[in-house]
DNA sequence: ATCAATTGCGTTATGCTATAACGTGTGGCA
DNA sequence: TGCCACACGTTATAGCATAACGCAATTGAT
């Protein structure tokens, strides 16, 4: 499958992230997209949605923000396997991390549980190289 | 340090997460401790505040929850170094992993982004063993 | 003993996050 | 043409969390 075509509203919510420095939340990006004819939450959450069911943004579950998915190069809405944020609580910076080992241990504690995985969540909370050098 | 004092307040919300079968929301909390008094969810969130920082109860960033920890031994507040969660979606029910060797990788994805992390959140969604087996 | 500082508590009000429920318009297609 | 799927817009409401005020109890130093 080629690029997905997106509506015009989904379009203006990934630009809107795009061109974020960090996280933005659904009523963030309400207020940045009111010019732009967006009058409600509704609108927003619906974009988001299909972004994130196309792979082209991420949920930031311990902050109820929405980023861009960092690849910029996917064609086509995937599994990227596990994806682990690092997350700078100073300057709001994001930075996505993949790893296989990361992958593969959680696999293993799953299995230990017998639990069938169907999404992971990794956050990590902290300070970035920037903001540590104080 | 011996095992923290609770006040009246915290006690009541660890016993109602001890005594749920998974996770509650500050709300559900404040519901089921109406007949205690409690009015107002300022109540239930500064008892969780508390417990969380005495490390008795874990936050569920995921779904905006919390749980009893599991570890039923220990009497004094500390670090139980990273926990990862196995939270199904059938039964609700939630386990409580830990894992050196993830935690090592977590510490060494960090470690190559200079990243100095303060507090780590893992949570897998997914079905647990007897939901599974339909 | 007393004063000050700290901590927990109760209450009201408010703000932020997310979805329910309704109806409209449009494009594809049998 | 009639049906269906889907995006959209709007209003209302539900669910999660904290701000700001004042009071009461505790502690602990002077």
């Amino acid at each position: 499958m080629a690029t997905q075509q997106l509506t015009k509203n989904q379009s203006l919510v990934l630009d809107a992230l795009h061109h974020a420095e960090g996280p933005l939340s659904a009523y963030t990006i309400l207020d940045k997209l009111r010019d732009h004819g967006f009058r409600a939450p509704l609108q927003v959450y619906r974009a988001l949605d299909k972004l994130l069911e196309f792979g082209l943004i991420h949920r930031l579950e311990s902050m109820n923000s929405f980023v861009a998915c960092a690849h910029p190069d996917h064609h086509h809405h995937h599994d990227h396997g596990v994806t682990a944020f690092a997350i700078c609580e100073d300057c709001g910076q994001v930075t996505e991390m993949h790893d296989e080992a990361m992958e593969e241990r959680l696999s293993v504690l799953a299995g230990k549980q017998h639990f069938k995985t169907e999404k992971t969540t990794i956050e990590i909370r902290g300070h970035c190289q920037n903001c540590t050098a104080e």
